[in-house]
DNA sequence: CTGAAAGCGCTAACAG
DNA sequence: CTGTTAGCGCTTTCAG
């Protein structure tokens, strides 16, 4: 019986369709779509049978197909400001691994510097009907997008900040900042600078507000004020940390024992400068980050450790949980962080 | 009543169809078809009117259904080993941007670490039906995989190291080596110590065999072997290159004046470590490296640069040219790399 | 437990 | 220029 010969011929497609597992498994090709997604009204030997056509036929669902379908793409995207900076590409190896685990795909898209390209990507083209989900890592959100994305009703997460009115999971960063400023008060340092990262582009501004609040409020509990040339702006590199530092040291008048940076990105990079101008850490000065990127052990920092691949992998076990039916399953959750004390603190020695 | 009437209540789905669009502005599913998608056929006044209607209705095509109707879905995969190392973000930084432009969707799969989850992952649900290209970052594939990607027939390259049977973009593994070897050479170093890579995983493995042979060739040609115990394997991280540092001064015996490591990560974690150690760069120990990571220009590294970014652009071009119909845009290409010399190297004191 | 048939939303000839 | 008409490959009632 060679029926099957005829319009599987590789005439420039490739593809096995389901009617081709069909025929040659001498079944419907209801009963293929039921027995290849393990659904139960099948007998174990028919099941059987197809599995093994299927198999050595090479088949596999079309997803367009399926797609069209269902009404489901199976893929959730995953919309980064970044994707060459330690949280982002960490989260989103957490939501890789969560996604592909569970059957999904991740779709990913990367605003890195496109400022005109975001409106016209963002609203249209992508989320709609391309995704099941979507997860936002860190980046703010404006009224109309959140309520663009509202309309459409997918489930939808922010990783790494708070976003007004929209679910998310994060450090809390205020206390991050609180814990990393008592620990440099706690070795007796009152003058401490602070280089915050406050960056221009599409990145969450919640979270470096969050961050100074929980140095300002913290140090003023230790009866301290800093004074606003010790304010310093970077924007989360490394070369930003540099340039801090000499904006620190460039400057005459009396210098802080202490910096408290908003990553550590910057930490190193300040750090780094010190060395350079002969400034020794944490001798003359204690400098502190905040996330533990990898490079902070093997630089000896001091930081306020934070896991962004668990926090991505969260995420998304809660947009799939909500996809899979329990409603409710994504909420704003709180993610743990935690000082790690290396060698860049030390009490002050004037 | 009205509201239960609509099509487009369905089950809580949403969605304004192409027909929705047709009705609205008095035309077939068809001449909407062409009007969105800037076709031709249609005249400038219905042109108008569709899209006006599309747009406040807010319609955006089903990519399933248009990907069933042409059976190309406007996705390619990308397929990494890792997503938080430098090489492959950039890579992917510049994949994603090529992709969008020409609006295309950019499908990740990362392979970090989970061994097992490969084969699946690799051949079937992915790959097959679900993009139109297949770009890999610089892993090995095995003859098995590479036939199954020939078999089915979509457009394939390799960023980032040589495939065998395989088109691809990436530097010239072996003269970067050799350039770094040569500058090493040219300072009046001779005793010199390897720090290569050599990852058990996924990683291509091409890469880190051309790079020993440039140096281990370049180095005979000054008149000069490296002893055996001087030959360290890494796996391309700052950790490893502490380790590799450690390896080297922890054993008794003579040291060499400089070495060449196949990262600039590992060749941070060994500059970090000689310091830790008291041992002095570049004074008593030359470092050098190969990427220029974002880190090296504040750590003072010289090394080899090359453009990960570019690369991956370049990939992407070739890849959606191919698939824009010009057979044989895919085409192996060597991208450039060249030295920049920092402060870690320098002639040996002794 | 299994099959027949009606779409899912869009595209692609082919007529008009 | 525009409409008609078939599908694309899979899922999903609804019968049997």
């Amino acid at each position: 019986m060679a029926r099957t010969t005829e319009r599987s011929q590789r005439g420039g497609h490739n593809g096995v369709s389901i009617e081709d597992v069909a025929a040659a498994a001498g079944v419907s090709t209801a009963t293929v779509s039921r027995a290849v997604r393990g659904l139960p009204r099948v007998s174990p030997a028919t099941r059987e049978k197809i599995l093994e056509v299927a198999g050595n036929l090479g088949y596999v669902a079309s997803s367009s197909a399926s797609g069209l379908a269902t009404g489901r793409t199976r893929t959730v995207g995953v919309l980064a400001p970044y994707v060459d900076r330690w949280f982002f590409f960490k989260a989103i190896e957490g939501v890789d691994r969560e996604l592909h685990q569970r059957g999904y795909n991740l779709s990913l898209f990367n605003l890195g510097g496109q400022r005109g390209a975001r409106e016209r990507l963002f609203s249209k083209t992508m989320v709609y009907k391309q995704i099941d989900a979507l997860l936002v890592l860190c980046m703010s959100l404006t009224h109309e997008e959140i309520e663009d994305l509202q309309r459409i009703d997918i489930p939808l997460i922010i990783v790494g900040g708070p976003v007004e009115d929209c679910p998310s999971i994060g450090i809390d960063d205020y206390a991050a900042a609180a814990d990393a400023t008592s620990h440099l008060i706690g070795l007796g340092h009152r003058k401490v600078a602070l280089l915050h990262g406050q960056d221009d582009s599409d990145l969450n501004f919640t979270v470096p507000r969050l961050r100074v609040e929980g140095f300002v409020e913290t140090m003023a509990k230790a009866g301290s004020i800093m004074p606003p040339e010790w304010d310093i702006f970077g924007n989360f590199t490394v070369r930003s940390g540099q340039e801090g530092f000499d904006a620190l040291w460039g400057k005459p008048g009396p210098k802080p024992t202490a910096i408290l940076c908003a990553s550590d990105e910057m930490a190193i990079g300040a750090m780094l400068q010190a060395r350079r101008r002969g400034v020794r850490v944490p001798e003359d000065l204690s400098i502190i980050g905040i996330d533990n990127h990898e490079f902070s052990e093997a630089m000896g920092l001091t930081t306020v450790a934070q896991d962004p691949v668990e926090q991505g992998q969260q995420g998304t076990r809660m947009l799939l949980d909500e996809l899979a039916g329990s409603h409710g399953a994504v909420q704003t959750t709180v993610a743990p962080h935690h000082l790690i004390v290396r060698e860049s603190t030390a009490p002050p020695s004037s």
